[in-house]
DNA sequence: CTCATAAAGTGACCACGGTCATTTTAAGGA
DNA sequence: TCCTTAAAATGACCGTGGTCACTTTATGAG
């Protein structure tokens, strides 16, 4: 049994996590620096390595934020009705994952629950991105979407083709056609029936 | 104009990259050290750095190598015929890429091409392997494989599950259905056009 | 209020990736 | 064979992430 955290173990958290947000919107992820944020947060090296277990445990718990804002304003809005408003709706994710090529890494090295423990933010944030694709999708199967294939899975799927999609956007070669243009393409085929 | 590399040059860097995948082998890719690969190839670590460009570079070449061997492993082989037959088939790409974390990871951040240049060993085999798929794919579309769907899109759509699917099996959550049934599950209705 | 105990915080220290001014070695022209 | 020049290699050095034995501070029992 280990007791309740104290107040000031709360508020020093809540200082590193504020130093490190700051520092990250003024610079980025990769020019964040361990010693930066604890200068700023006003605390010592170990302390921070007391609150987090690494660089990367900081960095998944502010972008856990951010997804979890972005599932909200998702939530917020109607269920989409095509593709083309799906991937519309997906907008406030695409803007997280895509704007920081660090950020997006760390993303997806903790999308999947790594410990036999609970889920890290990320991972949990994931599971619930699916959740809410099949709430969006399966009432519309049948009149919109493809009803051959379980809900669940063509959820999965929207998953993998954004993933997909935001990396090929990192890429230089590839990125010609616009990341909303290439996920419709992929969507598309994935989630309607074909006519045959 | 750049001279070509003297012969001690190429040595060295054949030195390095045995000495390294030696390592490797007998531990871990999260477990070398450059320090230990430079004593090993019997050089200084400066040397390693002029060879390479950082730690990633030498582990994208060993598993660039990795992969190039699998392709040719799936050059020789007939095409599939069939979705569980495609799934088979692509066994030595699984067999790499899922047989460790870091080289995961590194197959991933380096699977496009990040400089204006040339694209690197991982980056290239990335497209030759929707190469390959579109070869499988094409001759069957209409008889086997849904033709409603450009072959280059549904070749992108394989890796894309193909990752996906890798990904999730680092997952300790996730990871109770074999690789291999969840893959069929994803490309079944992918490539096959739906009875409607 | 005092003291015992555990939580919280500290900073010197280490490990390891990466740099660069300098030295060594090979290539080829005279 | 000698000399010039550029390629190749070197290793002391640095930056930064991460550790841990120790100090400080809060808490609750008596």
């Amino acid at each position: 049994m280990s007791r309740a955290p104290q107040q000031r173990r709360l508020a020093t958290n809540a200082r590193l996590l504020d130093a490190a947000r700051a520092i990250v919107a003024a610079s980025s992820y990769a020019d964040m620096r361990v010693e930066e944020v604890v200068l700023k947060a006003g605390v010592a090296k170990g302390t921070f390595f007391s609150h987090f277990k690494d660089k990367d445990a900081i960095m998944v718990a502010l972008i856990g934020e951010d997804l979890e804002r972005a599932m909200r304003e998702m939530h917020a809005k109607p269920a989409p009705e095509s593709v083309a408003d799906l991937v519309d709706a997906l907008a406030p994710l695409i803007a997280i994952m895509a704007a920081d090529r660090v950020a997006f890494d760390v993303v997806v090295r903790n999308s999947g629950a790594m410990a036999v423990e609970a889920l890290g933010p990320i991972a949990q944030n994931f599971v619930d991105q699916v959740a809410l694709f099949v709430a969006w999708i399966m009432p519309l199967q049948g009149r919109v979407f493809r009803a051959d294939v379980d809900a669940a899975l063509l959820g999965e799927g929207i998953q993998a083709f954004l993933i997909q999609c935001i990396a090929m956007n990192f890429c230089l070669v590839e990125n010609q056609t616009p990341l909303e243009d290439r996920l419709t393409a992929y969507l598309t085929p994935w989630l309607i029936a074909p006519q045959v």
